[in-house]
DNA sequence: ATTGACATCTAAATCGATTTAGTTTATACT
DNA sequence: AGTATAAACTAAATCGATTTAGATGTCAAT
């Protein structure tokens, strides 16, 4: 049986409220009383009952993390799981528990709905924004303290943490296009999502920047998984004038089309370059290594679950919308355009 | 402003129990009632208040994962979060909550105390089980329902699931053998772990069963990552005579011991034979493909996450452990001994 | 008219804490 | 002696539900 403050009162002989005010350090109770109550709690491992607590604190202790469904999205994305081992340290770190759910119905806002209506959480993380939110909206509404990873195009200043992800994927294009490749493709995230459409947005401003036009054939719209990107990769490679380079938005959608490459026997790295996006662990020890613009996911999760934390405390949030810079790296998936293949220019 | 059942009661002219009980469904309640009781609960979006009821019910409706952090455990292990995944689809489908904190303590134990005095959690799931675990004692002793995910060598008959690491392992050495290869080496996690002593286990039965020295030269324990399977396999291959194949206790150790190979220019599946184990969703996708023994992560995650439902309703489990055993698939990591690299039998 | 049976409903207690508003006792001051 | 002040404590209310034990009213049977 769990121990309770009624246990303590009876086993020093006092009433419960003053135990509950002994415990708590309140100066109306005599430094013996006090001692008693912290001894015999002590001795009995008395924790305060989570339930009671919130019932009369109107404050669960607890932060909410719901896994959107939309889009095949896993909660086995490496990179999505190094953010969350981020918000998970946070929050333990701090006393607070995370709640992790996932949004089982059609409706995104369901789930979010429900969790608000019962009570259980102090606030939510928002993940995977999309361009035109509504699980933002909604929180709005309700007035609950909420930390987006990602910008939205929703009115109102939201608390958010992101990355520059335009500026990222331009990097990208910049160093490819300074390695001489003149075809290069993109293979994009689904763009209702913020991030994919920013690093669409980066894409092109890349290519227009560097003298390069948009060509549609060398653009896919696909999915996050690596299955997505080796078809992607196969389309592309399938094309009667394929690319030299191929930037994927992600850097699982980079491995999946390097293994289509390597299944055809080309040689990533010489024959085509290929790049990605997030620098997952793996892409470092990926054959060759991948290119890719670096995140520091784990650190995004720690930034995201300290400013919730901050707002449910009323603390005052310095900076309520932090956009990361990230930095190209560059491995061995990225060499010069193949000379033999160059398409239009040379005047050969 | 969050809806209770007194603003349904005022709306409604009845008393909070009477409201309650039309909910409820209770036959004690006029049919004229209970419908307009439910109307205006549909009409406000009532959801009863979670830290109400955790209180009265004393039920949380929540379960509860602790991440060990002991030997560098990281949520991002693929393979974990994908039985994670499992886990979070199952609890939110039946409707229960998950809790996910990390152990910062020393103490492995503090974690679990904590959310067991506080009564946080109807249960636990137990993940990465040592062959003496402390856990599963403090669990069984205060009487709280939990399933864990691996065995233990623990008294008492604990709900688990589980692989057959052994019987795992000796496919792959007896793959190996009968490839040819008898300089096999092996990679191994921490053996006070369950599962890695079993997969030890497992190697050396293969072995056996194959004519086969250990070799206490070729045996390298070290932890989890990338990194530490690259280092692993960089003291394997300055030896004065290299193993031929290494057998690796997981996916990540064995990409890492791949990635030290490609460093030194061989070439995996045809200078050396590497392979893995858990079969995480990159092992088809790296370059070469990892010859490794699959697990149903996710399908451990929510065999895990049912059976701890089932204890927790009191429904009986006909299952109370399950062995789960794992097959073998050979992709291309793994090839014939190169021929001139055998080092005993020939008689040349 | 009285009794019993039934249908509906509600007062009060409960879960385990905190907080508000007192109460009691001792001490100090005039 | 009478009053004010402070110290140390507690009764009662509260958070939002559920449950137990009754209360009330209606109707039928005697």
């Amino acid at each position: 049986m769990p121990v309770t403050l009624k246990d303590i009162a009876e086993r020093v002989g006092k009433s419960v409220p003053t135990v509950s005010r002994a415990l708590g350090n309140y100066a109306d109770i005599s430094p013996e009383t006090r001692m008693e109550v912290q001894r015999v709690a002590q001795e009995l491992g008395y924790e305060p009952s989570a339930a009671a607590l919130n019932l009369r604190k109107q404050r669960t202790g607890a932060i909410s993390l719901i896994l959107p469904t939309h889009a095949q999205v896993r909660l086995s994305d490496p990179f999505f799981s190094e953010f969350l081992s981020g918000v998970v340290e946070t929050a333990t770190a701090q006393g607070v528990e995370l709640l992790v759910s996932a949004n089982l119905h059609e409706d995104a806002n369901a789930a979010y709905l429900k969790q608000i209506r019962s009570r259980r959480t102090d606030g939510f993380i928002v993940v995977r924004t999309q361009r035109r939110d509504s699980r933002i909206d909604l929180l709005r509404e309700h007035d609950i303290p909420a930390v987006a990873y990602g910008r939205t195009e929703n009115p109102g200043d939201l608390c958010f943490v992101d990355e520059d992800g335009v500026a990222g994927i331009r990097q990208v294009v910049d160093h490819l296009a300074s390695l001489g490749h003149q075809r290069i493709a993109y293979i994009s995230e689904p763009t209702f999502l913020m991030k994919a459409y920013h690093r669409l947005l980066g894409f092109r401003q890349g290519l227009e920047k560097n003298g390069l036009q948009f060509e549609p054939d060398l653009y896919v719209e696909t999915n996050f998984r690596q299955r997505s990107g080796r078809q992607s990769a196969a389309h592309l490679f399938d094309l009667p004038d394929p690319p030299t380079a191929i930037v994927a938005a992600n850097d699982l959608l980079a491995l999946g089309a390097m293994h289509e490459a390597q299944s055809r026997n080309m040689v990533v790295g010489r024959d085509v370059s290929i790049t990605g996006f997030d620098d997952i662990q793996l892409a470092e020890y990926a054959h060759p290594s991948l290119t890719t613009v670096h995140l520091p996911a784990q650190e995004f999760g720690r930034m995201v679950a300290e400013m919730l934390l901050k707002l449910i405390n009323k603390q005052t949030v310095e900076q309520r919308q932090i956009i990361y810079q990230p930095s190209l790296i560059v491995r061995a998936s990225s060499a010069p355009a193949p000379a033999h293949k160059t398409s239009a220019p040379p005047p050969a």
